[in-house]
Formats: C-alpha cells, structure tokens, sequence
RNA sequence: GCGGGCGUAGCUCAGUUGGUUAGAGCGCCGGCCUGUCACGCCGGAGGUCGCGGGUUCGAGUCCCGUCGCUCGCGCCA
C-alpha cells in the first residue's frame, strides 16, 4: 500500500466498501463519545468520516490528534448505516474503520480555526494566510481564479491570440501611477521601474508583426489600495491586436469574456454579446457615471429645460445660470408614505447636495412641494421625459453641470436600493465608448489628457487641427460589468505625427515628448500598424464571480492596504553591505527613523 | 496626506449613569459519554480593557495625545 494514500478524502464512496484504503490529510473535526471516536479527515478535495471504535490500537493516537495536525490513517472502508449516512457529504454514504494512525505533523493551538465560519480579522488572516487558505470559502475562491485563468486561456488562444511574456524589470512607464523602483547595480544611481502596464511592450509586439498577443500580466502600481483594488500589484488579461477598428476589438473579446463568465455563472444571467455600447456623454446623463451597473433598471432624464422659466424658483434660478436640473424616477412610490422622501432628502443633505425634491403623480395629478409651484404642463412634460406614469414619482437633482449629473447617479443606485428594484443574480455587460481625449484641469486651467495619451483621436490630424480640443472624442473605450470597470482600453495612435500634435495641445513640447517616449515613437517610424486592445482586471472578474466585495478575497497572498507581506515581512530593511553594494543611502524622515 | 468606524481572554463580542472580584460563546486543558458529523454534558485555566497622559475618592467607561487595523476621499484604470 503507498505510505500516504491510496485515495483522496473525497473520493470514497458505497462501491469501494469492503475495500482496504489509507488516507492522509488534516484533522478537520473530533468527535470523542467516550467509546467512540470520529474524525473528519480533510485534504484538498474533501472530508471523510474516520471512525476509532473503542480498545482499537489507534484510539489513543486519535484521542491525541490535535485540530488541523496532518495524519495517516489506515482502515476498512464500511457502508454507514442508513441512519448514519450523511447526505452533505459526498463521502456521507460510507466511513474508514481506523487500525492504524501515523501523525505526519503536528498543529500547536490554531490563531485562526478552520472548521466554522467564524470570521477572523484581516490581520491575523493574512499572517496565517496558510490557514486561512485551508479554509472552504477562501481555498474554493483561489481554485476558481485558477480556473478562470485557465479558461480564459484556452479562449484566447482559441481566439487566435498568442501569449508572451513581456519583462518585468523595466523603464519607467507612462501610465500615470507612482512606479515601483529597483535599484540597478552594475549602473550606480539608476533605477528598473516595475511595469505599471506592458502598454508599450504590447505595442511593440504589434510594431513587431505579431497581430494578436495576450498575456495574464502581472502589474505593479506604488498607490494605496480600495476594497475593490489591490495596493502594489494585480493582474490583466492584457491583449493587443492589429489591423482592426474599435468594432473589430469588441466582436473579438465580447465571446471571450462572455463565455468565461457564462462557464462560471452557476446559474447566474450573463449579458450575451453583443453587449450595449453606451458613449460616455449618454452614460453620464442616464446613470450619472461612467461605469453604470445595468442590473438596475432607472434612467436618469434631462429636465433643465422644463425648469427654465418655470414657477418653480430655485430650479428656474439654477438652469438660468447654467446648471442642470436631472429626473430619476421612482417606479411605485407615489404610494410610499411622506418619511420615505423626508428620509431620503435629509440623505441628500448629508451627501452634500443641497436637498432631492420630487413630485409624486398620482392618479388625480402631481402632488408635493414643487409641483404645487410647478405649471401644469410642465409637470406632464417632466412625467413624460421621465418616462413614469401615475403611480410613480421623480426625483430632482439640480446644480453645477459637472456635479449634479453625478449625484444623480448616486440618487439612482439609491432609489434602486429603496425600491428593491436592482437584478440580482446576473452578470451585465456594456462598454462605455467615446470617451473625450482631453479635458479641463479645474486648478490650473490648462487642458489635459483625460486618460491614455495614446490612443487615437477620433478623426485624427483634422480634428486636432480644426476642432475645439474639449470636443475631441478619442477611440477609447472601458468594459463595464455590474457597475464595476473591469478595464480600459484603446484603438491606440500609431502615428507619430499626430501623438506629437495630441501631446503639443495638452502643452507637451515636441523635445520632451521625443525623449520621454523615445522607444514607442522610434518605432512608429518604421512601419506601424493600426492597432488597439484592451487590459480585464484579473481580480476584479474573478471577485465577481465569486460574489466577494473584497478584492483580497480572491488573491492568494496580498498585501494589506499599507502595502505590507505580514506573512513574509516585506517590505524589510537589507543589510548595510548590500545597500553600499547598491550605491544607497538612507535619508529618512523624522517619523520613520524613530520606529523600532 | 485627510475623514469615518473599530481596538476588552488565543478568536468573535457584551460590559448600563464613572462604582465591589471585568462577563458570554468559540478555542484551549481535565473529566464523563458507542453513532456523532461545527456531537453533547460537567469542571478549569486564561485579561497591562492597544499604548501614554489627564480629570476623579474611584476610569474598560469621561478628556487629550499616540499607535494599529479597516472603510472611504485624495491618488490610482
């Protein structure tokens, strides 16, 4: 017999009774009555029952054996009596008769238990992360990552994509994030910067005729982290294809994306392709964001123009001085009693908008504060842009047209809330499209990039040449699900012509730009084709499909929000010799040099 | 960097208006129990109430400071 096992723990079952086996795994759970003693014996792919009948040789090991302790043990596999069967089991029909025990390792006093579903704290979790992990929830989200990796592997190759691997000790890349630094040895005072992105690798393996390249691509990024966001590292399926439009992009992944989320659902609704395209500025006016969660179902209306002029003052006063006014409806509620919108007006407060009004239709007219001031065909006007119907109400937000829009999309996901409204068990899609190449930085009243520099303006040299740079859309484009960005991407500017007119506009010199981007742009200036691609958070997929808010739920050794490895003890400090070999001194501020 | 929340036994938490010896569940140790499956029952050990200072006859509780964790903002696709 094979010293460890001749079968896992959750491979027994009624066929292989009579039949000698030896198990090996830890000890789950101890059942002493006296006479009598069980163990559930866990291991990676289940529990069985192991029973010690009293006065066998191995009782007095069992008795010993301490929680979550690593054992052998040897026996008879005996069916389990009807009453006795245990159906939450797979292995419920049947038990292993111990006659023999071989403890492989010992467990001292457990800081964090297994068996349960007690939560811990983060802290301890992550220092016994090894435990932690042993435990059903986090050790089965892992095993979904690791599926959904591989899942999204096969389909990109399927898709025709090939994989490489770009490097990891490189320069300084444009994404905008703080880089990670590593100090260069054999060059004193120079630094590898970690990839934030392989963005310009990805390129370049366009520029090098590869047509279709994807990677499950680690990225490092020196910035704090969020629930939904991993602090110093994470992973893309970063890809990058030649030769194709934005269309071309999205008819390619959407399947991809489509079926890994489809393989995992169980059960679950997923948009099938093709998904919606929202443009950025139809995103903003009907969900208030630029990554709408489409499982709920309200549309936010224009109503400034209705406002204008009206009998309703404040509002009258606001859209005559350039602001908006947005309608989010509230499906049914002309029924909910006076608290339900006193309640959410004194939210809004809280929230910092200056207070929700609404109008109540109800069957003989609208009622309530403002439509008492309110003329009557403009209130039919509001109902019917709001597209409600008596029975339902509309709640008002008005201000500054960059601010207010947005509330308006907070008022929505909480009125979807109040309502019960927002799918549940489901997966939507969309991409948000169009997004402007540059905007207005409020503080120093210049224009900017609004996001990647390198993606191509919509209409390249002529717009940039002729059009107001705030109108200028770029071809780029973020995927959406559930209100999450799962990631950007872009039909990426290929010619360094107009990446230097892009840059001049948002105030960049030509030398500058030459010498920042010198890799890319050299490139570009033997034979580069149009090309674009996209970048899905890892995690984030994956976090979705396990339903977890907590991005950490779903990595195996993250950091915690400070950026350290309370399991490995990183960062930590290096030996003088090594620093002086790195051509390094410390200057530390106050505060650290007085930490033990 | 800023703001909210939390910090009491190994873990999860309770602790009233400031008042005697700070409690419960899980875990741990010991005992009983032949059909449990997060077994049950009895008993026991275990505490610098994060740390420092202050107010008070008296502080887990009130005040100030500080540290740690967490959520959010800033930052970041």
């Amino acid at each position: 017999m094979h010293a460890y096992r001749t079968h896992t723990c959750g491979e027994l079952r009624a066929a292989d009774a009579g039949h000698a086996a030896r198990l090996s795994g830890w000890v789950h759970a101890k059942r002493d009555h006296g006479g009598l003693l069980f163990i559930d014996l866990r291991d990676h792919y289940g529990i069985t029952q192991c029973v010690f009948p009293a006065g066998s040789p191995a009782f007095a090991a069992a008795d010993a054996a301490r929680p979550e302790s690593v054992i052998t043990v040897t026996g008879q596999v005996v069916n389990r009596e009807s009453v006795t069967v245990n159906p939450r089991l797979p292995t419920g029909e049947i038990e292993l008769r111990v006659t023999g025990l071989v403890v492989q390792s010992v467990a001292e006093v457990l800081p964090i238990q297994v068996a349960g579903e007690e939560r811990f704290p983060e802290e301890l979790r992550l220092k016994y992360r090894f435990i932690d992990l042993r435990r059903e929830k986090i050790h089965r989200n892992m095993m979904l990552r690791a599926g959904v990796i591989g899942s999204i592997r096969r389909r990109m190759i399927d898709a025709g994509f090939t994989e490489f691997q770009t490097p990891i000790l490189t320069a300084s890349s444009p994404e905008g994030a703080r880089d990670f630094l590593v100090p260069a040895r054999l060059h004193p005072g120079k630094f590898y910067a970690l990839p934030q992105a392989p963005q310009q690798f990805k390129q370049l393996l366009m520029v090098a005729g590869f047509d279709r390249y994807f990677q499950i691509a680690p990225c490092f990024r020196d910035e704090a982290g969020r629930a939904d966001r991993s602090p110093g590292e994470f992973y893309q399926l970063d890809f990058e294809m030649s030769y194709v439009t934005q269309e071309d992009v999205f008819n390619t992944i959407e399947p991809v994306i489509a079926g890994v989320f489809e393989e995992f659902a169980e059960g679950r609704a997923v948009t099938p392709p093709p998904f919606p395209r929202i443009p950025y500025d139809t995103a903003m006016l009907e969900y208030g964001s630029d990554k709408p969660d489409l499982r709920n179902p309200l549309k936010i209306a224009d109503v400034t123009q209705h406002f204008a002029g009206s009998g309703f003052g404040l509002f009258a006063r606001i859209a005559a001085s350039g602001g908006v006014v947005r309608a989010i409806p509230a499906p049914g509620a002309a029924t909910q009693p006076r608290s339900f919108y006193d309640k959410l007006n004194e939210w809004a407060r809280a929230e910092g908008a200056g207070g929700l009004g609404y109008i109540v239709y109800e069957a003989d007219g609208p009622k309530g504060p403002i439509a008492r001031n309110l003329e009557a065909d403009r209130a039919e006007a509001i109902r019917v842009a709001a597209g409600v119907a008596p029975g339902d109400s509309v709640f008002f937000v008005a201000g500054k047209p960059d601010a207010a829009p947005k509330f308006a999309g907070t008022v929505r996901t909480r009125l979807a809330e109040e309502l019960g409204l927002g799918e549940k068990g489901a997966f939507r899609f969309c991409w948000i499209t169009d997004f402007p190449m540059y905007e207005l930085n409020e503080e120093t009243r210049q224009i900017d990039f609004s996001h990647n520099p390198f993606s191509m303006p919509q209409g390249g040299m002529e717009v940039l040449n002729t059009q107001d740079p705030l109108t200028i859309k770029a071809f780029q484009y973020d995927i959406v699900c559930n209100g999450v960005e799962l990631s950007s991407g872009a039909i990426r500017n290929h010619r360094p012509d107009i990446m230097l007119r892009a840059f001049e506009i948002a105030g960049y010199k030509a030398a500058e730009v030459e010498e920042r981007f010198a890799g890319m742009l050299n490139a570009f200036r033997y034979g580069a084709p149009p090309h674009g691609g996209s970048a899905p958070g890892i995690d984030r997929i994956v976090m979705l499909l396990a339903d977890e808010p907590n991005i950490r739920e779903v990595i195996l050794f993250p950091l915690n929000q400070q950026g350290e490895d309370l399991l490995m003890g990183a960062p930590a400090e290096v030996p003088p010799a090594r620093m002086k070999e790195l051509h390094l001194r410390l200057d530390l501020p106050p505060k650290a040099r007085s930490t033990p």
